[in-house]
DNA sequence: GATTGTGAAGTAGTTCACAGCT
DNA sequence: AGCTGTGAACTACTTCACAATC
């Protein structure tokens, strides 16, 4: 079905994107959509992704376009996101609350199974989800036992690396690290880093770029 | 100074990564930094960080390295971070909250001066910050009074491209938008997204391809 | 006639390898 | 001797352009 041999990360990104229009579409839409209306819903070339979703096999019908809901399963399907994946947290601060609350992660089947922190304070609250907070000593344990595949860090930055190594010894095979620093891991585990105030820097430049070009 | 033309945007980015380490060693550390140990602690190749800072200028010494203090300076000259940058955000949930506290953002300079929220329950509070929330209506207003640069979206995705116009109108320059749907801006208005499902799906694609290779 | 799927061409970004400086 | 700065080589990604299909 596939001619997979390496697919460029860029891709995998994009069928994220893609997918959210889908769902938009597969609520109240024509259930047909062309690489044209899909590229302009995700701000990138109608051939971009036409070439994005080729990688893995051929979903459209020439002439025609792509199955609103066949599509959408595909790209689940790769990015494998058709069954819940489970999650835990740790440092549960105004951060890590607000992800463990956040709507989409829990639409798309994202399942926070644990929490942890460091401060013994929070250590057996209860949040509203009904999770009970844990000390970090415990994420080996846990995170074994609930079967948790990616675990979540919102620490503070200095506390990171040491979250990420009780992590890697519980087995966790991927890391979304909120704290603004790079964190080291072992090859079988794969680290994303949301720093958001990367984006902000980003920003900033290029908004003192304008003001360059315009003088 | 520079041979400026045409900087890639992975330069900027990578900009920002940079001054992380060099934050730190700053406070303890040796005053010089090679782009070997500085690559090493951003995980990257040491070429990239010689061509990236060439890009604006000769910051470093042949034979020894560059200075952690002018290097960092340079940067945030740069990234223009080295003065305030004047932020609002519309949608005070759990997201929005936890940004308006964020340690980094206040860290970098980064100052919200307003807040806005579309729930009429919630306009009138006060935040622990100071802040009022008012009802988007007065964004236009408020931003332009408040001379805000920098919107950022933390609402849910329906209600995003209503709130990314009325930061437009409003004069905005830049948005950094938390909502997992693409804005749509004007040409003098640049966005930035961050999508924290995008990067779980990601993890979750390459969890399940590791899982395949090893088969 | 419309739209996909794809080799070929084009563009952007990274790494090499070494001259040049301290 | 050590390390930067940089043209050249390489690699990755995007877009074009058109044959294939409905």
């Amino acid at each position: 079905m596939t001619k997979v041999d390496k697919i460029p990360e860029p891709t995998i990104k994009r069928l994220a994107f893609y997918s959210r229009p889908l769902e938009d579409l597969l609520e109240s839409g024509p259930p047909v959509i062309s690489s044209e209306k899909l590229a302009d819903s995700c701000g990138v070339h109608p051939a971009q992704v036409r070439k994005d979703l080729a990688y893995f096999g051929e979903f459209g019908v020439r002439g025609v376009g792509y199955d609103v809901r066949d599509l959408l399963r595909e790209i689940k399907r790769i990015l494998a996101t058709d069954k819940p994946v489970y999650l835990c947290i740790v440092g549960v601060g105004n951060l890590g609350t607000s992800l463990i609350e956040n709507e989409n992660f829990k639409k798309r089947g994202y399942r926070f199974k644990a929490a942890f922190d460091s401060d013994p304070e929070k250590q057996g609250e209860k949040l509203a989800c009904g999770l009970i907070i844990e000390p970090n000593h415990r994420i080996r344990e846990v995170c074994r036992e609930k079967e948790i595949e990616i675990g979540v860090i919102a620490t503070p930055p200095r506390g990171a690396q040491r979250v990420c190594d009780l992590l890697l010894d519980a087995g966790v095979k991927g890391i979304l690290n909120f704290a603004p620093m790079q964190v080291r891991t072992t090859g079988d585990c794969r680290v994303e880093n949301v720093d958001f105030t990367v984006k902000l820097e980003n920003l900033a430049y290029h908004l003192h770029r304008l003001d360059e070009s315009e003088g």
